[in-house]
DNA sequence: CGGTCAGTTGACTCTATTCAATAGAAGTGG
DNA sequence: CCACTTCTATTGAATAGAGTCAACTGACCG
């Protein structure tokens, strides 16, 4: 009656860390005439969660948050956003999330009609938004990862070596968010990613040259720490 | 320069709890003659995390999870699929999650480029792909929030409220993963999954008929529960 | 009927939180 | 440019919530 699944053996079953395949996903190309720029503050909200979803945006400079609170204020950041990113995560009609600058940003924002048109005219542009929306969806798997099943210090490694990997070589001085916003992403409270990053610069793993920014001086240390080298 | 976000008042701004908005997610359509039904018993393996993604599987029975594995074994179930669902959130060269049959389940196998082809010949299938991996990834931002900022008790009611609203009425009796998947989602231990069962029976709030079927007994106490009335 | 596996319950431990005090940055205005 | 305020980050001590380890119970199956 049924086939039975080809017994293909697992050749490989890397198990763990792999953040993702590599596999660079092109940015996306939008037309230049539609969308307007605009200059969003520091901690100002662009959209709320439960409103309308009348527009969508694309980050030009700076970073985005995306959040979700609960009703006593406990607060989880799903996502960061930032240059040639569009936070297109959702086509529902109420936005699922609150989205929030990160520092002095520009976003361009574009109405949710003229993203609907493109998404049939453009073949190209709607498969494009798949194939960024399925990497955003592991991406979060990932993140789940974290959030479920990690420690502190691994989460703090996790997400600093993720940092790491974007820039060119992984030893560049890397900006952060405030203290809250990677509490808030990670799970924690802001004293213990304090804690966990004084520990790791105790270590010799990370240097702090301020509070906004770290450079990993030593990259192999973090990813053993990544999945627990306790 | 640039122009200044409209102060559309956040009208509503409804924290906390939203599920995600209801708008029902019309059920994929595909090709009848695709694809090949293939029989999997409970716990076996559909594919492995890191393969190659030559396939991909929408459920017709039963029930599939997806995971991912630590090195040393902790794992976390990133989301559960039951009839009707299609098993491609990542259109990526390797499979980013391992996925296995959480009871005796059919799954029907489509070739990946039969998948592929689908998505340029056919745009009605394209959008609704897209739909749906949104609303995965919606759903994958709502589970953050429970991994990331919820206690034990907060977990266990917003899972089984969230598995109460898939019945036509909340009080229906509810089929049970095991104690070790309820965990692995949750990013808890199977004793504290538990513990918090036994705690809800005690106060009323859930019955147990059998260690895998529960019934809410008072679905606004447990509602409560979901953001916290400690 | 015995054996295995899943689930439950209890006692203890430990990690991260909470609460509180301090230190340091950043911004404001004279 | 410096005092003053405010906000953010750090550090310490005590607490609590979930984890660990271990023993026990009950289902299911050959």
């Amino acid at each position: 009656m049924f086939a039975t699944l080809a017994n293909r053996g697992p050749s490989s079953r890397p198990v763990g860390n792999s953040a993702a395949a590599p596999e660079p996903v092109a940015a996306l190309r939008l037309p230049e005439n539609i969308g307007r720029n605009v200059a969003v503050e520091r901690d100002e909200v662009i959209f709320w969660e439960g409103d309308q979803a009348t527009s969508y945006y694309r980050v030009v400079s700076g970073a985005v948050r995306i959040c979700k609170l609960m009703a006593d204020g406990r607060r989880q950041v799903a996502d960061f956003f930032t240059a040639g990113d569009l936070v297109v995560l959702d086509l529902a009609q109420l936005y699922s999330f609150t989205a929030e600058a990160v520092v002095d940003s520009v976003v361009r924002e574009y109405s949710r009609s003229s993203i609907m048109n493109l998404l049939t005219s453009d073949q190209q542009f709607s498969r494009q938004l798949l194939a960024i929306t399925c990497r955003r969806l592991m991406s979060a798997h990932h993140q789940m990862v974290t959030l479920g099943r990690k420690t502190a210090e691994e989460r703090i490694a996790t997400f600093l070596s993720g940092l790491a990997d974007r820039k060119p070589k992984r030893t560049l001085p890397i900006e952060l968010p405030s203290r809250s916003d990677i509490a808030d992403y990670l799970g924690l409270t802001v004293e213990t990613v304090s804690r966990v990053l004084a520990k790791l610069k105790r270590q010799g793993v990370i240097e702090l040259p301020n509070t906004h920014s770290v450079t990993v001086v030593d990259p192999d240390a973090l990813d053993l720490l990544v999945e627990g080298a306790a």
